[in-house]
DNA sequence: CTGCTTTTGCAAATCGTTTTGCTATCCGAC
DNA sequence: GTCGGATAGCAAAACGATTTGCAAAAGCAG
């Protein structure tokens, strides 16, 4: 049984406060009916330029700007998107890993105000049942996974989805492709390019789609070069901690490794701790590459090999594959092409 | 003369969607008129248990969800909050330092989600006049700047405002002290307390009130010292670049300096590339402080000393604040305590 | 002057809720 | 027997815009 929000009432204090004007004070003062005003915004019906002169005059005198809301219920669009992720805000209340999610919702917030949209930012509620009292148009997800409880509960809601990263088993639900399977194949024959005979792969053990096409671009490439594979699936919570400790493992007890392939950031971050309390230089000894090029493989030292992803192109596409969801009908899928950034991390000279 | 925003009229292709029920729909289908269901579901009177019941178990079958759209026009309030900057967005709309302002947002997001509302992002928009067709029943504002044209324009629409860190000149608008000249204070009495006689100081030059405080923090401080006063004023757009050669012409033009106070990380970032290029060994040699303790600070070489500034609390007093801003009148201004993180860039010995 | 179109404007319906009055019934107590 | 007080429910008036249908006036050709 959903509760459905409790509704506080009118908001309190509210008579004490100074009334917005309204269309039809608007239409009072400037002596023409409300529908001439609404006319004279929307131009939908020719006015007199007379008189829409002196009603815009008076609009700005008045300090009038016509109600979002009353203009929502009526065309059935509230002019507000949604961005959501049932990760990375639960792992990273802090501060620690937000940069994938929050440069998308950068972009995202830029692609939507072009658009005369708003985005909101909406994270996993932890009885995630009520999302608040606003209504989206729509909704993009960040990286879902296999039967994300968000997909359902939107589905359900009849909201407009697009994902960012398909959906696992979810062929139907339009989505801006990441390219996963090739972001994983382009790190992982630069590592081969780089002499790397045999390769470890850190991987989320999340059922998202950039984990699981990653998994499989690692299988393939272990077969393809007649390597016996070496896949850690790794819990995404305390991300960099765990590769440590699984990395530093994984070293001592294999001294054959020279490369490793990290899918998460924060897991390269634990593996470098590990390599160099395991006495293995990088890139000296041991060659290291992720995915995200974000600020944390900037930054790091050595900074890492990682993939551009392009994600502001991709929060522009999935908001105009989310505005086609919502108005038209397109089911056109899109994607995008990653591209290899070679830092320190995997190459043979240092810099 | 505002442009009012374009009016797209009602959805093209709605009809070929399912309609979502209504309210209406689902007292016709339980044989009880619209105001039973809505009590029904608000409680605001009593209806009874078997009715309610059966309403409750029709709503479900027919995914009845209420409007929020009407139910905003009905009761003017639209559960979303915006936060804005006039600043970040623009010079970060790449993944160079969202940090501060996304730390923010994840934070204010979570905050708002409890207390049922949805947070909204906007960015500064180009021609900044019509801020997307959504109604917002507050906002916050980070870190303005004197005169801060968003300032102007939430005022003008009489959108409740509650700003993270004070406005300059502006003691009227509630805020969120973010405690600068503690803050600056703190640091610089922490270079003090290394060492270092020679302190240089790298402050934004936009007139935000983290940067005037740090600039009369550090000139107080200097007096206090007997010691002259370097204060570089840095544009904030290409902060690291810009950091990196003043300070380069700064440590080549003045070898007493033995500590950087920076007001801003990617100063700081700036100004260690600047200190290696001038074969100063950090903390060495010199050391060097910043404000913000983000993942900048955290994953430089060496990472820096910083300060906590609690950010999660800060937004969760701001959205309180704002929430009280909005309904009730307190006009109770709220404050926070800035806490030192020491880290290698500063310290006597090397960790 | 009649017929036709264009221009300009208004009144009223609509969007989906919440809230305010009002009615009706029943119960128990005086 | 009736007064009071719950209890349960309905009809209708908001909320503030957009849109449809209609009408008055005006211009113009015939």
């Amino acid at each position: 049984m959903p509760s459905h929000g409790r509704y506080t009432g009118p908001g309190k204090g509210r008579e004490d406060r100074v009334r917005k004007p309204t269309i039809s004070d608007l239409a009072k003062a400037a002596g023409v009916s409300v529908t001439t005003v609404s006319h004279a915004f929307s131009g939908r019906r020719h006015v007199d330029p007379q008189t829409r002169e002196r009603i815009q005059r008076l609009a700005d005198q008045l300090g009038y700007h016509p109600s979002s809301m009353a203009r929502a219920l009526r065309s059935g669009r509230s002019g507000v998107i949604a961005l959501a992720s049932s990760m990375p805000f639960a792992v990273a209340a802090g501060p620690s890993r937000l940069g994938f999610l929050m440069e998308i919702a950068a972009s995202a917030a830029m692609s939507a105000l072009t658009r005369d949209l708003a985005l909101c930012l909406i994270p996993p509620h932890p009885s995630a049942q009520s999302y608040g009292a606003a209504s989206f148009d729509g909704v993009m997800l960040v990286e879902p996974m296999r039967d994300d409880p968000l997909v359902r509960h939107f589905e359900q809601r009849k909201t407009p989805i697009v994902s960012i990263g398909t959906v696992p088993g979810r062929p139907d639900i339009p989505a801006v492709d990441l390219r996963s399977r090739e972001t994983a194949d382009l790190l992982l024959d630069h590592l081969a390019d780089q002499g790397c005979r045999q390769v470890a792969a850190l991987i989320g053990a999340s059922p998202r789609t950039s984990q699981i096409e990653s998994a499989e671009a690692y299988g393939a490439f272990a077969a393809r070069h007649a390597m016996r594979p070496r896949l850690i699936l790794l819990d995404e919570e305390d991300a960099e901690a765990t590769a440590y400790s699984q990395v530093l493992d994984l070293l001592r007890s294999d001294g054959a490794i020279e490369g490793i392939f990290a899918s998460i950031d924060a897991f390269a971050t634990g593996a470098i701790r590990a390599a160099h309390e395991a006495g293995r230089a990088i890139p000296g000894s041991l060659r290291l590459v992720t995915r995200y090029d974000g600020l944390r493989a900037k930054l790091s030292h050595p900074p890492l090999t990682a993939v551009d992803l392009h994600l502001p192109a991709v929060a522009e596409k999935a908001v105009g594959l989310l505005l086609d969801q919502i108005d038209g009908c397109k089911q056109a899928e899109k994607a995008d092409l990653p591209e290899l950034v070679v830092r320190a991390s995997s190459q043979g000279t240092e810099k």
